[in-house]
DNA sequence: GTTAGGG
DNA sequence: CCCTAAC
């Protein structure tokens, strides 16, 4: 209870171990060779392939838009049937086993990096229901096999492997792409499955061996921490961020997001505008600046990949490596759309570091860009002719994608995904989360959804599947939606979108993004503001109306008991600006709106309290306020 | 460890 | 949110 505060903050949230240090230096290192020597990498020539594996891309379907979608399913189109997890946990096992698992080093299961929904869909976890621990076991093992293995790294294209799903018209060829795949694995290694090397000294050593392994508690001892930027938050910083696009901001571009560390400080900025902040070194600068206009879609150049300014977008062309093919006989009732994608491109990355920095700094730079990068989980956009196709109901046949379309103007783009219940929203008021005209959201993993729910505050160091039945049960966990998606779609309910769980301790409903708590050194640094949002402030006012003004800790065990991030501190000085907040004007009030009636709340359990000295005369002196009506006093 | 307040 | 003083 107490620690609350102590946790988050003193105890070094352990990281998760960061199995791909090597690869990520290796990577790194390259990326600094490739960039010093001014030649375009490998990556952004497109020279190395990134791994793709579309299959079933569209009909990769959260689980929750299985009913919904399958209505518009078409046999020509499976694109538009409903994906579950669980299927493509079983097709990745059919579809790696077999594959060596000696290597452990860098392996990378390509597959699941990139456009691959299928890996991309482990992270459906976030509806924890869904997974039982056998099946998380399971998809521990599947990380296990299901790889390839990278000698070192760059530059070295791995096998093909074709997915063809039979229950996909679309069939497309898996490529692997070493490096990006490298990273993304890992990460999902460590974020999803808890894996994580137990490289403790990563900051000055580079440890050789990482392992992966299957996910299990670890006791959290002085491990390293490493900070999880990819907390949605970053995403939500720069809400319009649009394709991921990563490149050198040292020029002062703005940045989405920006921070520069030492071993033990850094900084950040959460809005576009680059918000200034003490900072203690400036040795390390990754930066992602994103481009805003939401909509616009980012069109490979005809070569490389490059000219884009990197943006993790994937486009169908056949004039830049990436080649769209029709198939079926025009006889044929349900022709089918096949589609290759023989490449895929993946955020450059940019990182700056002096050269007295320690690999494991540098691994761990690299590392937290992209997390960043996929932490807040990524969509899909299909592009057409130019023209967003947003409709996810509609078949591919009704959008003019068709065997006798010009495919060419076909493309995909991965976009940041916001998913998140909007703050405001109360479990009956949770927003609609139709299946229709939304991008496809892929899934975050496990870890991401949580915190971004707020639900959980679990430090990188604890389980991350653990926690899942923690969060199980008593929270709603969004699916796969984003705000504006949600908004977009209108209120349609649909439940299936949601775990839904007694409302219990609403607070936990805030949906700031409550990544893994950014580890705060020693030099302590500031905890990331996490706006309270109307339920918590709902919950805060009801506390404090039957515990009274002073006695936090008791208001902290009543409605944040589980709200690991809000200390009684938190609380009592929420309730400090919401009395300061009722008593202002509406117009001078910032931050998302508080409703009249709470703000009417506050004022008479402040003025109630003041006369009933709760503080003074005891605790259970005093008697709780009665909740009636809210006053009809304005403010 | 809690509370209360100023910053 | 942070920091401190006071209990």
């Amino acid at each position: 209870m107490s620690s609350q505060r102590r946790g988050p903050r003193k105890k070094l949230v352990e990281d998760s171990k960061l199995c791909a240090f090597e690869l990520l230096a290796a990577v790194a290192g390259k990326l600094l060779e490739e960039s010093e020597s001014s030649a375009s990498s490998n990556i952004a020539e497109g020279k190395v392939k990134v791994g793709s594996c579309l299959d079933g891309d569209e009909k990769m379907q959260p689980k929750d838009d299985i009913a919904t979608k399958s209505e518009s399913l078409d046999r020509g189109s499976s694109a538009e049937s409903a994906f579950v997890p669980e299927i493509c946990v079983q097709e990745h096992k059919l579809l790696f086993k077999g594959l060596p698992q000696a290597e452990n080093d860098y392996v990378v299961d390509y597959s699941s990096v990139h456009a691959s929904p299928d890996p991309f869909s482990h992270k459906v976890e976030s509806e924890p229901k869904v997974q039982s621990e056998d099946e998380k076991y399971q998809i521990g093992d599947l990380s296990m096999a299901n790889r390839s293995t990278v000698k070192d790294s760059i530059g070295e294209c791995v096998n093909t492997d074709v997915l063809n799903n039979s229950e996909s018209s679309v069939q497309l060829p898996l490529y692997r792409e070493p490096v990006a795949g490298a990273f993304f694995r890992k990460h999902w290694n460590d974020v999803k499955l808890g894996i994580r090397d137990d490289d403790e000294n990563s900051f000055g050593c580079n440890k050789s061996s990482t392992r992966i392994r299957p996910f299990r508690p670890q006791p959290r001892i002085g491990h390293r921490r490493i900070r999880k930027l990819m907390t949605s938050k970053y995403w939500k910083a720069a809400p319009k961020l649009k394709d991921c696009e990563l490149y050198n901001t040292s020029e002062g571009m703005k940045s989405f997001y920006r921070y520069r560390k030492n071993i033990y400080a850094r900084e950040r900025s959460q809005r576009v505008p680059l918000k200034k902040r003490k900072l203690a070194d400036h040795s390390f600068a990754v930066s992602y600046d994103q481009d805003a206009s939401s909509g616009s879609i980012s069109h490979l150049p005809e070569k490389g990949l490059t000219g884009d300014k990197g943006s993790l977008a994937m486009v169908l062309h056949r004039d830049n490596g990436v080649s769209a093919t029709v198939s079926g006989h025009p006889k044929q009732k349900d022709p089918h759309v096949k589609l290759s994608i023989k490449s895929f491109k993946v955020p450059e990355l940019y990182i700056e570091v002096p050269e007295t920095a320690t690999v494991g700094s540098l691994k761990r730079t690299v590392m937290e860009a992209v997390t960043t990068i996929l932490g807040a989980g990524i969509r899909v956009g299909v592009v057409f002719q130019g023209k967003k196709v947003r409709d996810d109901c509609r078949t591919l046949q009704q959008a003019g994608i068709s065997q006798w379309s010009n495919l060419d103007n076909l493309g995909f783009t991965l976009e940041p995904n916001f998913t998140r219940v909007s703050p405001s929203m109360t479990p009956k008021k949770l927003p609609a989360l139709s299946s229709c005209d939304a991008d496809w959201t892929l899934p975050r993993s496990p870890a991401t959804s949580m915190m971004d729910s707020g639900i959980s505050n679990t430090s990188v160091d604890t389980p991350v599947l653990a926690k899942l039945d923690d969060v199980g049960h008593n929270k709603y966990i969004c699916s796969t939606k984003t705000p504006d998606d949600a908004l977009l779609d209108g209120a349609v309910p649909d439940l299936k979108a949601l775990v839904p769980v007694p409302p219990v301790n609403v607070e936990e409903l805030a949906v700031v993004p409550a990544n893994l708590k950014p580890k705060r050194s020693e030099l302590s640094q500031r905890r990331t503001r996490r706006p309270f949002s109307v339920a918590e402030v709902e919950a805060l006012v009801e506390a404090v109306e039957k515990l009274g003004t002073g006695r936090w800790r008791d208001v902290k065990m009543l409605a944040f008991e589980n709200a690991d991030h809000r200390t009684y501190v938190d609380l009592k000085d929420k309730w400090k600006t919401l009395v300061h907040t009722a008593s202002i004007a509406p117009q001078q009030r910032r931050g998302e709106p508080v409703p009249h009636e709470l703000l009417n709340r506050v004022l008479s359990a402040h003025s109630y309290w003041s006369q009933h000295q709760s503080k003074q005369q005891g605790k259970h002196t005093a008697e709780p306020l009665k909740v009636e009506d809210s006053t009809a006093s304005d403010c």
